[in-house]
Parts: C-alpha cells; sequence; structure tokens
DNA sequence: AGTTAACAAGCG
DNA sequence: GCTTGTTAACTC
C-alpha cells in the first residue's frame, strides 16, 4: 500500500506518515485531511513513497482528499524555500498559504428570489409595497432582479412571512445562486493610453520577456507620474495573451489598496481584480483563495500576504512601490514581499517587475550588478514637473525662540493656504514633546527603572514612554520636588507643530497624522482619503505620511527637522528620509501647479543633504551605498536579529548570557547583545535581542538554524529570529 | 495546536 | 494518601 507523507498546518518538526487508501488517487501537493492525534486536520502531501516503505510504525489512513487541484512544485519548493530562509517551521509557513482553507470546500449556495411576472390572485398593501422594492431596485433592467429575502423584508418595511406568502402565490420565485462567484475575466485588448516614447519602449522589452517566458527581473524606475501603471499594464495585457490560464499577481502598499486603483483596472480590463488584504471579511477572502487555487482570478491584486496565495499558474509578479516599508512583514513570519517576490518568480520561471520612483538601495544594488533589467522612464508627461527641493539652513534663519517652523517656512504656509492649496509638514517625533523636565528642580521623566525620557501627548493627557509602552496620567506636581506647575515639554512633536500652525493658520483645516491619530488600516484610508479630496489644509504627519499617497492638490512639502531622520540607529533612516520627501514632494505639483519642498535642517552641507537639494536620487544612494559597503551593512552584508522574551527581566536575562555562550563560531560572523529590543516590554514578556552580522557569501539563515536548533530552553523563553531586520530604534 | 501522562505542590 | 495545578512529551 502506497505511503503519503503529509506537511501540517501545525507547529511539528517534520512530516508525517500515512497510508493511502485503496482508490484513492493522491499525487505530491494535494490537500488533504489525516487524523493527527483524536483529530482529523489540514494538510498537504509532500511525497507519495511505494509500498516498500519499513518504518516499523503502524500508519492511520489519510481521511480524505479535496478536489481543488493540487499545488504546484515551483510553490511548494518555494514554500520549503521561505521555512529555510526565515528560520520558521515548514508547517508555519504551510498555514499561511492555506489562510482561507475553507476555500477548499465547493462555494455555498444562497437563496435569492426574483419576480415570475405573475402576480399574487389576492394582492395587499404589503405585497404591493414587495413588487414596488423590485421595481424601484438601482441597477433596473427588466424583472429577473434576484434578491436576499431579508433585504426584500427590510426594503419593503414587512415581515418575512410576507416574503414566504408570495413565494407561495407563485409571484416570486427561489434561484440558488453561487454565494462566491467567479471573478469577471480580465480583457486585455481594450484600447490602453496611448504611450510616450519611453513607455513604448520599456513596454516592448516586457513584453518581449514574456513572449520568450522563463525566469527575468525588471526594475520600473520612474519618477513619480511617469506613468510606471500604464507600462506594466501593458505586461499585465501581454500575460493574459500569452496564455489563457496565466494568472498575474500585483503587490501593493496594503493601504495603496484603495478603490482608485481597483477603478483603474476596471478600465483598462474591463473587470476589477481579485482583491486579498487584511481587511478582508472571511467570506471575500475565502473566494479570492478559491479563485485563486482554481486558476480562474487572472489577475489577484493585493497586500504582501498575497504572495502567499497558491495560484495555479502564476506567471508575472509586480511589486508596486518596491521600495515601500510595509512590505516588510514583522511579527509572526518575518519576511519581506519583495525580495520573496522575485524568489517567487524565479522557482516558477515567470517575470517580477518592481516599481519605484525611488527603488530601495538593494533594488538599485541589484540593478546595477545586472540582476535586474533597469527600464527608465524619466519624462513627466504633460506639463507637470519635479518640484524644486530647498535647504533652509536654520543656522542662518532659525525659529522664533520656543517655535519649531522658521519664517521661510511660515511664509510658504500662509501662500499656500491664500492659493487654496495643500501643505504636509514632516516631523518623524509623535505626540507633544519628546522630553518633560521639571522646571524647579530639572528632573528629566523617565520610565521606572530605564533610561528613556517619557513624552508628552496632549491630545491624550498622559506621559508615554514609545519605548516600552508604559504610560501615565501626567502628574499635576514634580514626582521628584514635588513642586506644582513645574513640568514642561521640552522639543517638537507633532502635537507642538500642529499647535503652532493653529496659531499661525488660524482658518486652515488642520489634522496630524500619525499611528496615534489613525490606528489601524481603516482610520488610516479615511484621512488618506480626506486628504485626496481635498478636506485637510495642512497635514502633520510622521513617518506613516511616508507611503505611497497621491496628494493631487498638495504643493508644499516641509520637513520640520531633517537632521533627526539622518542620525538615529536606523540602518534605513537617511534613505527613508529621501524616499518620502521625493515621493511625497514628487506627488506635490503633478497637476500644473509646481510643488516645492522646504527642508529644514542645521547641516545644508551634509552630503546626503545636498544630493536631496540638486534632486540627485543616484548621487544619494551612492553616498549611501558607500556608507554601507564600508561598514559591510546589507546589501553587502547580511543582518540577522534574534529577539528571546519571558515574563521576568531576571529569567530573560539569564537565558540570554546562555544563549550568547552557545553562539556557534562562524568565519566572519558577529554577534553583538544581548541588548534590550525595541520593545523592551511587550504584553508583560521582557525582550532582549541579539543582532547578527555577516558577510554576504554566507548563509545566515542556516547559521541561525544551527544556533537555535541547539538550544533548550525553558517552556517560558520564547525566541524568535527575524531575517534582515528593518527596525533597530 | 491540542491532548495526555508525569510531576509537584496543597490538604487532613 | 488524595486532589489540584503546572510542565513536558507526543501526535504518523
Amino acid at each position: 500500500m502506497a505511503v503519503a507523507r503529509i506537511l501540517f498546518t501545525l507547529p511539528l518538526p517534520e512530516p508525517f506518515d500515512y497510508t493511502v487508501p485503496e482508490g484513492m488517487g493522491l499525487e505530491p501537493g494535494a490537500y488533504v485531511a489525516a487524523p493527527v492525534g483524536p483529530y482529523d486536520r489540514l494538510g498537504m502531501v509532500v511525497e507519495v513513497l511505494g509500498d516498500e516503505v519499513s518504518s516499523g510504525r503502524k500508519l492511520k489512513p489519510v481521511t480524505a482528499v479535496y478536489e481543488a487541484p493540487p499545488m504546484g512544485a515551483p510553490m511548494r519548493e518555494f514554500l520549503a524555500w521561505v521555512a529555510r530562509y526565515t528560520v520558521t517551521h515548514p508547517g508555519q509557513v504551510l498555514a499561511m498559504a492555506l489562510r482561507a482553507r475553507d476555500g477548499l470546500l465547493p462555494s455555498p449556495v444562497e437563496t435569492r428570489y426574483r419576480l415570475t411576472g405573475t402576480l399574487p390572485e389576492r394582492m395587499t398593501p404589503a405585497r404591493q409595497k414587495v413588487l414596488d422594492v423590485y421595481r424601484n431596485c438601482p441597477e433596473m433592467s427588466g424583472n429577473d432582479h434576484l434578491l436576499a429575502a431579508a433585504d426584500i423584508a427590510a426594503a419593503a418595511n414587512v415581515s418575512s412571512g410576507v416574503v414566504k406568502g408570495m413565494v407561495e402565490a407563485g409571484a416570486l420565485e427561489p434561484v440558488e445562486i453561487d454565494s462566491d462567484p467567479p471573478f469577471a475575466i480580465p480583457d486585455p485588448d481594450l484600447p490602453g493610453a496611448s504611450l510616450t516614447g519611453e513607455q513604448a519602449t520599456a513596454a516592448v522589452e516586457l513584453r518581449a520577456a514574456i513572449q520568450q517566458g522563463g525566469f527575468s527581473a525588471f526594475l520600473l524606475d520612474g519618477v513619480t507620474g511617469s506613468g510606471k501603471t500604464e507600462v506594466y499594464f501593458e505586461a499585465i495585457a501581454e500575460t493574459l495573451r500569452s496564455d489563457p490560464e496565466a494568472q498575474i499577481l500585483v503587490l501593493l502598499p496594503e493601504i495603496a489598496l484603495t478603490q482608485a486603483i481597483l477603478a483603474r483596472f476596471q478600465a483598462r480590463f474591463g473587470a476589477a481584480p481579485a482583491p486579498w488584504h487584511s481587511g478582508m471579511n472571511p467570506k471575500d477572502r475565502r473566494r479570492t483563495w478559491r479563485e485563486a487555487v482554481h486558476g480562474r482570478a487572472r489577475i489577484v491584486i493585493g497586500a504582501r500576504s498575497a504572495l502567499f496565495l497558491p495560484y495555479r499558474k502564476l506567471r508575472l509578479i509586480i511589486v508596486d512601490e518596491e521600495h515601500d516599508t510595509s512590505f516588510k512583514q514583522e511579527d509572526g513570519v518575518t519576511y519581506h514581499a519583495r525580495d520573496l517576490a522575485v524568489m517567487r518568480a524565479k522557482t516558477e520561471g515567470g517575470q517580477v517587475i518592481l516599481a519605484s520612483a525611488t527603488p530601495a538601495l538593494e533594488t538599485a544594488v541589484n540593478a546595477e550588478a545586472g540582476r535586474y533589467v533597469r527600464l527608465r522612464l524619466s519624462a513627466r508627461p504633460g506639463a507637470s514637473r519635479l518640484p524644486d527641493i530647498e535647504l533652509v539652513d536654520l543656522r542662518k534663519a532659525p525659529p522664533e525662540k520656543g517655535k519649531w517652523l522658521s519664517p521661510v517656512l511660515e511664509r510658504a504656509l500662509i501662500q499656500t493656504l491664500a492659493n487654496g492649496e495643500q501643505s504636509l509638514l514632516f516631523l518623524n517625533r509623535r505626540g507633544y514633546a519628546p522630553l518633560v523636565i521639571c522646571k524647579a528642580c530639572g528632573e528629566r521623566l523617565k520610565t521606572p527603572g530605564t533610561e528613556n525620557w517619557l513624552t508628552e501627548h496632549r491630545y491624550s493627557g498622559r506621559l508615554v514612554c514609545h519605548v516600552t509602552g508604559y504610560s501615565i496620567p501626567k502628574p499635576a506636581k514634580c514626582p521628584h520636588c514635588g513642586a506644582a506647575d513645574s513640568l514642561m515639554g521640552v522639543g517638537p512633536g507633532v502635537e507642538r507643530v500642529a499647535e503652532e500652525v493653529r496659531v499661525l493658520l488660524p482658518n486652515a483645516r488642520i489634522e496630524i497624522f500619525s499611528s496615534d491619530t489613525a490606528q489601524g488600516g481603516d482610520a488610516v484610508r479615511s484621512l488618506v482619503e480626506r486628504m485626496e479630496q481635498g478636506e485637510i489644509d495642512v497635514m502633520i504627519g510622521t513617518q506613516i505620511v511616508a507611503k505611497g499617497h497621491n496628494f493631487p492638490n498638495l504643493t508644499l512639502v516641509g520637513v520640520v527637522d531633517a537632521d533627526s531622520g539622518l542620525k538615529g540607529g536606523d540602518l534605513r533612516a537617511g534613505e527613508r528620509t529621501y524616499q518620502l520627501l521625493s515621493q511625497v514632494a514628487g506627488r506635490a505639483g503633478r497637476a500644473e501647479r509646481p510643488g516645492r519642498a522646504l527642508v529644514q535642517t542645521y547641516a545644508p552641507d551634509n552630503p546626503a543633504m545636498e544630493a536631496l537639494a540638486a534632486n540627485d536620487r543616484d548621487g544619494f544612494l551612492q553616498i549611501e551605498q558607500d556608507v554601507r559597503a564600508e561598514l559591510v551593512l546589507p546589501p553587502f552584508g547580511r543582518l540577522a536579529a534574534m529577539i528571546l522574551s519571558a515574563p521576568s527581566a531576571e529569567l530573560v536575562d539569564k537565558i540570554a548570557l546562555e544563549i550568547a555562550a552557545a553562539a556557534p563560531n562562524g568565519e566572519g560572523i558577529e554577534v553583538f547583545g544581548p541588548a534590550p529590543a525595541p520593545i523592551t516590554v511587550l504584553r508583560g514578556r521582557h525582550r532582549r535581542r541579539f543582532l547578527i552580522k555577516s558577510p554576504r557569501i554566507v548563509d545566515l539563515s542556516a547559521y541561525m538554524t544551527a544556533w537555535t536548533a541547539r538550544l533548550k530552553l525553558p517552556a517560558q523563553v520564547r525566541i524568535s529570529v527575524d531575517i534582515d531586520p528593518y527596525s533597530f530604534l
């Protein structure tokens, strides 16, 4: 009897073996149910062995096999690679691919009702109201509307008994419909936008690669507004034409997935793509998953996790705004969707297009090394042009005492408002003031037991530690000397800058955009939409505004403190400041109005600042590249983080020392730590972090696997590995 | 992950 | 000695 080796979506150390019942055809990749202990669990066949197995153990049989098409070999290879690379259990990675597992079952049916045309013999006012509901239906097209019983009753303001009565009277008839039907099929041959010379050249090159087939990677490097979307639409169209089963994945930063982008797909292909993102309800999620698995969803548009859908025939992946940091998944299985997209395309033998106006340094280096083909779009169609970036030398023109906006920036804000245009001020500090001191005794308020300053938040009236999450209501008296009304916030946060702007522009509509004011994707989306629609005059934001937005009426960008972004412990802080500036500034002045960016700095002669002012993106990247090469940091070296946590600080410190002692020796590998993790205390657990650095040629994942495998830890201690970490602070 | 066997701490 | 809480081992 044949034996199937099955991987489960459970944290088991390895696949388990089962016998295959007579007549159950099983092949690798098949989705099955099989007993693990007392329950049937979902798993996937990784291998089918002949009957020569002699393990000695008596095996249980596979319970059932699902009808869905089995996962293809490239996808299985990809998942195995991800597990190895990210140092996680294969079963945990499989679980990401099977997130909407009820999509394996046939689509449920729902009952709807339509008018038969015959009127009920006995007409009543309630029955007439039901008929009126059909008559007044918004998308009128004859009488074959299909409505749910509950909806009819609600719209007609009658009870469901009336609907039931009309069915019996023959006026309505029930129709069973598919609860999650297939998506409309996109048409590649609808007329696209007319392309400029550069766009056409890029499209020709992409089409050629698609026709030729096989793996290839492109960097679509185009300034903001140069029409990258139109170019990759041509690649999508070509892929649709090349194979009637080919599927396309478009990855976007989470919050960029708006109605506007869906509408562009609808216009170009006559069909909306299948969406996938974290905010979807289970039903929609199931629908997209099932359609992707069966290969019926031709175009899927989604956030980073859409990369793990088990497409039947994925031929093309597009990563739009590839530099965006939201492609990095930070908890659970930590991965960078852009890097994995390239690997996924490689295993599938398809094409990948990374699109950005401000490519990540890693991507730029890969393009330079010839690993990606660079397609440049330098011109902006139409009359619009890139904004002027001016450095405001704070040594020469400082703000008034107690203020943070220089006179130059103040004048620009006033002028912009007078023109009926929008401004955006960027300051990467949440809250009102990053430090609170006592005027009487000079005490600096800190989180007890640490050296972390408390940030004053006026919005909530609290003092908050951004490192540990510790927070207290603002005390009336100094906790150190007891003096009343002596506590004073020092330094600028977004709340304080907002206060300053309210005084400067009393009639302006001002909003703060930070993780405090916009919690969750929906809040962020709504704030972005209000800005897009011109309902906000001045937006004051933290890092969170650095994502790819499109604010057509934004003409002024002010950077309150450019220097804070360029120093600090974050490897990519400079890069991100640059991306933010040129991205947001690039969005300014997209319509005929020229945009303007004012960058306040005390270091205008810093090479990065000079490159910024000169709009010399490649020069800026070169400076960053040299620094990273010098320090052997990514992409010239490798980094990993290991975070361990335990209920008490004593325990975590003790174990940290043991783990440090257990670090294997490795050629060129440096281990830093243990140090308090970026979030020292999270949900009652104390955290410590190691940073591990190695040359590029070292397999750092294998090193981390070897290190963690030999550890024997108490049950309360948890450990997680983050390959290529992004947050450093 | 979810179950169970094993073990240690509280009570008469 | 017995009950109850906590922890480690195991699932093909």
